[in-house]
DNA sequence: CTTAAAATCTAATATGCGTTAGTTTTGTAA
DNA sequence: TTACAAAACTAACGCATATTAGATTTTAAG
């Protein structure tokens, strides 16, 4: 058939990446064929592993790439200098500017993990429990500074990384509202809440 | 081999069913199979279908049950007579309530209804459209009684339902906290807010 | 104890999967 | 133009899937 159509991306890998985070989305890992991805790309089934090892590893590159970037940037918060909620809600922010801009590859990373092989299934579930964990720390310092309300700190950040994660839905809405606006508007309900 | 193990419920459909909720949870829809099922219930594959028409069938069952119970439990609200505040505060509790008491169901109505095949795929997804919309109805009575901060209704619906999915991380932890302190936690954070 | 029906089993079908092997085509540099 | 390597192809393997058909066992009633 044809060559495999790299598009604006720099190599021919990150352009299969690229599709299967869109076909992993879409179908569920289980259900998402190395036919079916290969037909996207203009080419037969065999020809990806001129590229790629496996198709497992195709999700292994996706979740771990996503949850790097959000690792290096609550590094970047927890040596910041801020108030615990200037910290928290620029996480929140950044969750929201991820999701919406890399919306494919972070929804896999979020749904589909758990079709994760062994080592990797353990190191993704240790990462997130200690991301998770370290919000938590965030959450807990700021109630010690009297700056936030005494709720349970692991109920905080379940609620807010719920919420971001949300977004996965309105990705098919739009239109009525800016991305900038829906923003601001849910850093708005998760620090202060919807009651006048 | 032996027959199939009834327990608690009532009909060896409802059982078929309930096992079906938890593999289905557990693998995903595509990867949870027939055979994996029948095992868990003690019995071969084919004879599940003495009691069901098809793998898909189980699916939409699970689906259309949670579904059900979600659009009742809002049309009593609807015609309730209490203000904006204390209506969302209800559904916000019926939401934890469901999702911590009915974990397996919900959590498959919440992931896995996508791989619904038509009709029933069309229904649903017009079905979740029209739940939040009504939902976003009741913000905006809210708000033009000023009882609830302008916001946009879709994002704060959306932020709402999300955060209450994301109970399904805490079935894991659990331990250091009761169901009632957590559900009273997090309707104060999405009612009020973090800040103090 | 006999008999009919309900429940389960074994065997098999057709389909789709990821992946490998070996071959052919394409692109590039000498 | 020749020669080599990269990239694509076709064919096939082994395995798993949902489901059906038909035989066999189990259950319950007369």
């Amino acid at each position: 058939m044809a060559k495999i159509k790299s598009g604006k991306n720099t190599t021919k890998k990150e352009a299969i990446i690229e599709q299967a985070a869109f076909l992993i989305k879409t179908k569920g890992y289980p259900a998402a064929s190395m036919r079916e991805l290969a037909i996207a790309l203009g080419v037969e089934a065999p020809s990806l592993y001129n590229y790629i090892g496996s198709k497992s590893e195709l999700l292994q590159t996706i979740c771990f790439k996503v949850a790097s970037e959000f690792s290096v940037n609550l590094d970047r918060v927890e040596n910041s200098l801020e108030g615990t909620i200037a910290n928290v809600e620029s996480i929140i922010r950044f969750h929201i500017q991820t999701m919406l801009s890399r919306f494919n590859e972070v929804y896999v990373a979020n749904h589909e993990w758990k079709h994760l092989k062994e080592p990797y299934f353990s190191e993704f579930l240790h990462f997130r429990r200690d991301y998770e964990k370290r919000l938590a720390i965030l959450i807990e310092a700021g109630i010690e500074k009297k700056e936030i309300k005494n709720l349970h700190p692991y109920v905080t950040v379940l609620t807010i990384l719920s919420a971001v994660r949300g977004l996965e839905f309105w990705h098919g809405h739009k239109k009525d509202i800016t991305a900038q606006e829906l923003e601001n508007d849910m850093v708005n309900h998760l620090l202060h809440g919807i009651v006048k």
